[in-house]
DNA sequence: CCCTCGTTTGGAATTGTTCTAAATTGGCTT
DNA sequence: AAGCCAATTTAGAACAATTCCAAACGAGGG
């Protein structure tokens, strides 16, 4: 489905001098397969399947790869694991506080403009953040086509 | 200078079937004299200098506390020492990335009902998080005493 | 081939926080 | 004032997430 992911990993990573290895390309595959945010650990498990020999140290040293390549980036809610997210559109995380779960929420490009016209001068934000919180009764998570998130592209 | 918050406090504590205790009012009163959005562990240090025989457990429980009677918010930012926030009102923060402080930014009442309706259908918030991160070259950090942290040591 | 350097690995170390069990405290009842 | 009960505090152990470290590995370049 996504043959062109690896190379877009291969070309990032050779673009900063790194090398691209079976471990780090696993990590980023796994990530781009379950956008649900998973920890660190959870990416170990999902990634153990394909390569048991990998160690958790080497996840965490790859996820921090990804993400300073750019191609990921790290999401804390609450003060609970680091979660890891492939998405690279600007969006919001909506924190489901019955599942536990994070959702990926598409924003109107003009909320960035606007919510920037709230700061006071002087103060200059290069990105923001935004979370909600609540719950969500989705009308029927169809866990076949991946209703959500992937689409967007 | 703040002669009514420990009545505050006392009538909250008492609202929720709790007790006030030097150590509670003292934790409180030290994150409403200093609003930098302390760690635990500052909260400690700053605690110490009052009642040099209290526990850093005590200050976990406190700020604990505080935050179930809804008189302190927890901040995550990163994935570093929550950080605590007696400012009640509606407001964002500003993460500056270079000297590492956080600024609490007012906001127009009329910003969360314009980030409510990007929501999708079927989802309910009930809180917004928005966080900015960059860099504030403010013209003078109006907070009088203390320019930022370190001094005291 | 062999050397070098980036990468991976397992385990130890760190950090921030929570848990636990015992000691203390403060009210109430008498 | 004495005693009692429950809430609170305390020190230290336990934990969870992450980082550090030093050794082993592996892929290319000379």
């Amino acid at each position: 489905m996504n043959s062109a992911a690896p190379d877009v990993l291969a070309q990032r990573l050779a673009d900063s001098g790194l090398r691209s290895t079976p471990q780090r390309e696993l990590v980023y595959a796994v990530l781009l397969a379950k956008r649900d945010h998973p920890t660190a650990d959870q990416v170990f498990t999902r990634v153990k399947e394909e390569l048991p020999g990998i160690s958790l140290a080497t996840v965490y040293n790859c996820l921090e790869t990804l993400v300073s390549c750019g191609l990921v980036k790290q999401v804390n809610l609450e003060r609970e694991s680091t979660r890891y997210c492939p998405n690279l559109h600007p969006h919001a995380h909506f924190h489901d506080e019955i599942t536990g779960a994070t959702h990926d929420i598409d924003l109107p490009p003009t909320i960035f403009s606007k919510l920037r016209a709230v700061l006071p001068p002087g103060y200059d934000a290069e990105g923001v953040e935004i979370t909600f919180r609540g719950s969500a009764k989705l009308p029927a998570p169809s866990t076949s086509r991946e209703s959500r998130t992937a689409t967007a592209h």
